[in-house]
DNA sequence: GTCTATACGGCGATAGAC
DNA sequence: GTCTATCGCCGTATAGAC
């Protein structure tokens, strides 16, 4: 059962969702097609069945590490403690488990794929953006709404294509640099992406209009 | 048959390599679908047609804007000119063009895939990529080559999501932010990325020892 | 629970009429 | 160049034997 799901994963990670039939889902599984069918019904729910499994662990692991360093940092949250709190633990998980590797390579498939498949990404992935997005917020409380969404899409992006397997680095960079060098990502990545917050959200245009009664904001660029 | 390529190209787009089948495509665009075999041979020429038409000019145009761009920059290259001038060409052609934003959905799409689609997509973007990192190498001389590696990923990445026409920042922020603002990603861009490269090469740890003959390497991390 | 048999449709691909 | 006819295969899915 679980080596199946383990399989099914593998798969999915490498071809898509589409990339892949049933039934070689099944063989290579070394499983008839029509037990897998008994166990987890058609192709579609197989897929979500994968797509959940570790969804729920990730998600906790995150809203803890998340919690965790808002009550050390108290009113001094900085953007590298809460990137590092919000991708620390994905990047644990996929750095010791090939599984995991391949989990979040699908989570980046279906992140970077239109359609229906959004649904199923908002069920398990909305609630941790909002309350990392939140985080953001309490940074930067006179920054406008806009702002931080640019900010979170342009991480989310980064962080989206580094967990997706494809070894494009690799080659471009001759091997010098790789994604599956999971911890020289984790590393980096809060470094680089509180860099690009701070020059979206630092510039003067980002700041919203006080919606306190005595104005006081003159002289920025726009109000 | 700019018409068909237009059909072909909505398609891709769309639902992905996997997600379409040839049949379909034939009769979407209105033609049978022997006279699509007639001119295109397969289904993976057809794609690979597709994936080729614009991107030479593209190409082009981002050498062109690049060239531009160190002209008049002389000696005093900064980040977020190079990061413009690489960005420029394809976010007005999105802009402008649905065309242009189908195509820019498929390239993102093959850059997040992986397998056999890595040389169409090296072929078309790899020389492109490696004039950007040059202009990287300028900006940094001193930076390790795999610091600017690092930068790229990221940098790709943000950019990949960003043209992937997938609506996720749409439906966090409820239509507040779009990722179909192509100006608001272009004009933030440059920005954000720039800020990224900065926070990752601006470290002590990015810096290489000096190359100098004379080499005083000793304990130095900066030189 | 597990496997066999089988239905049916759609897929890619070819041959050939016009 | 364009369309019809048709092929064999593989896809998903079901019924039912054991």
């Amino acid at each position: 059962m679980t080596q199946i799901m383990d399989t099914a994963e593998a798969l999915f990670a490498e071809e898509g969702y589409n990339g892949v039939t049933f039934n070689r889902l099944a063989e290579v599984a070394g499983v008839d097609a029509s037990l897998l069918r008994y166990y987890f019904g058609d192709k579609e729910q197989l897929f979500q069945a994968v797509f959940r499994r570790r969804g729920p662990e990730l998600n906790q692991a995150r809203l803890k590490s998340m919690a965790a360093y808002r009550e050390s940092a108290g009113k001094n949250l900085q953007l590298e403690g809460v990137l590092d709190a919000l991708v620390r633990p994905g990047f644990l998980l996929m750095a010791q488990d090939e599984g995991w590797r391949n989990y979040m390579a699908i989570v980046a498939y279906v992140n970077s794929s239109r359609g229906p498949m959004h649904a199923l990404f908002a069920e398990t992935f909305h609630y941790v953006s909002r309350e990392f997005i939140a985080d953001l917020r309490r940074i930067y409380p006179n920054v406008t709404e806009e702002e931080i969404y640019w900010s979170y899409l342009f991480m989310t992006g980064a962080l989206t294509f580094s967990i997706s397997g494809t070894k494009r680095i690799d080659a471009l960079s001759n091997g010098l640099v790789s994604t599956s060098d999971t911890m020289g990502v984790f590393h980096r990545f809060p470094i680089a992406m509180a860099g690009a917050i701070r020059a979206l959200c630092e510039r003067p245009e980002a700041v919203r209009p006080p919606r306190t009664r005595k104005s006081r904001r003159a002289n920025t660029a726009r109000d």
